[in-house]
DNA sequence: TTGACAGGAAAAATCGTTTTTTGTATCGAT
DNA sequence: ATCGATACAAAAAACGATTTTTCCTGTCAA
């Protein structure tokens, strides 16, 4: 039998698993953006009772994953052109709001962290025939943002971005799925993202950032355009 | 029999039901910050079952007013100086934001329904000894914030200026019950608000909204202050 | 042909019970 | 006397079964 686990994560419950589980198999795109979750054929799939699926979902519902209707049940949240411009635009306000804060407050440690993080994300190969190494670039392109802006010390707005960062990320997996980063040299602007965070340059960090992201949403709301109308 | 509702107001199932009727319960107070929610005792006091009342704690955690803790239950989130300060923080940021937008792409409906809610908020007699007409002007003031930045045309960032106000009435209801608005004419602050807003004057409602916003959440922090260090 | 109505199948919502985990108090050993 | 292990009680989590609602389909009448 497998021994004890060494740490715990915090994730003892099915509902909390199942949380990871769903947000997860709906960033990637395995369950299809609009589409009715079948409580009864989710619950074989995913292995588990009625119970604890349900709450996992309610908990994605606020997270803006899953939208709700009574006695109609749960869907995943549909895709458009104009909640992609508003996440694209939110992010561009939070996230600069989150990395301004984090600049002047942020210690020592939070620079490390940014560094390792840039180092760890550029490490990874994104070789388009192993979708594994894709799946953990994502991961760690997502540690990356989020670390960027741990530093502000303000758990709300980390929560939100940490939403709008899932909501583009679906979007993101599902077109540049085979083009990562376009033409686009994002390796280069991450780099000087961080460099200028941990130098304290903030108006140098923001505007790198904002750009960062507007070129991000540009991109994606190309391809979505292209796929709506052919 | 009861007839049929004329409208359907889409809360037909008793999880959702619940979901409301614990929110009022715990920015009213009648739930104390960071208690622990007891599944049991809250299952008899609520007359529901454990099912229902699990999913709509569970919709509430993104809400920020319950937190979660595997294999240790819920709890009513607590409450602190640096809370308040980030939700007043953000409040400034978000609101802001979504009335400059409101302003400029805002409907001549929208305009009609943002003086709607500013008369039926100064309609109501604040009168510290009828509780009844208290909670009337709070729901109302809700309202009126929420519609007055309704006509941005942005989901997401609606939502997250409704659990910042939600959050942000837990503070007023517990500091402000018998001194509503302190020494100011909130009446009058709300007015010149709502009277830039429908006359597309972008700077001067954005300044006064602002302003608006930071004096509550310096009033709320004293009260809170004093309290906690009396 | 179209519209309304009824019946049946499917899905969702709720409930009561069982299993697992956690916190606590007691007992024993060093 | 203090520390550690163990047993007991209370709370949470998960499950299976039952009830309620909705959705789909086929029928009948206008």
């Amino acid at each position: 039998m497998p021994g004890p686990a060494l740490v715990d994560d915090g994730k003892n419950t099915m509902a909390s698993q199942l949380v990871d589980r769903l947000r997860e198999a709906i960033v990637s795109g395995q369950l299809e953006a609009g589409s009715k979750i079948n409580l009864e054929r989710a619950r074989g799939s995913f292995g588990v009772s009625l119970s604890p699926l349900r709450e996992a979902l309610a908990r994605l519902i606020s997270d803006g994953l899953v939208v709700f209707e009574d006695n109609r049940g749960y869907r995943v949240a549909p895709v458009s052109l104009s909640n992609l411009e508003e996440i694209t635009r939110l992010r561009e306000e939070f996230e600069v709001l989150a990395l301004r804060q984090a600049i002047a407050i942020g210690t020592v440690d939070w620079e490390g962290d940014v560094m390792r993080a840039l180092h760890r994300m550029n490490r990874i190969e994104r070789d388009p025939s192993t979708p594994d190494t894709l799946e953990r670039w994502e991961a760690y392109h997502r540690e990356f943002h989020l670390t960027l802006i741990a530093g502000c010390r303000m758990p709300l707005l980390l929560n939100f971005c940490g939403v709008l960062l899932s909501l583009n990320d679906r979007y993101r997996r599902s077109f540049l799925r085979r083009t990562p980063g376009g033409d686009r040299n994002v390796a280069q602007e991450h780099g000087e993202i961080a460099q200028g965070a941990v130098a304290r340059d903030a108006d140098f960090a923001c505007d790198r950032l904002r750009e960062h992201i507007h070129r991000t949403g540009t991109n994606l709301q190309r391809h979505l355009a292209d796929k709506l109308a052919p």
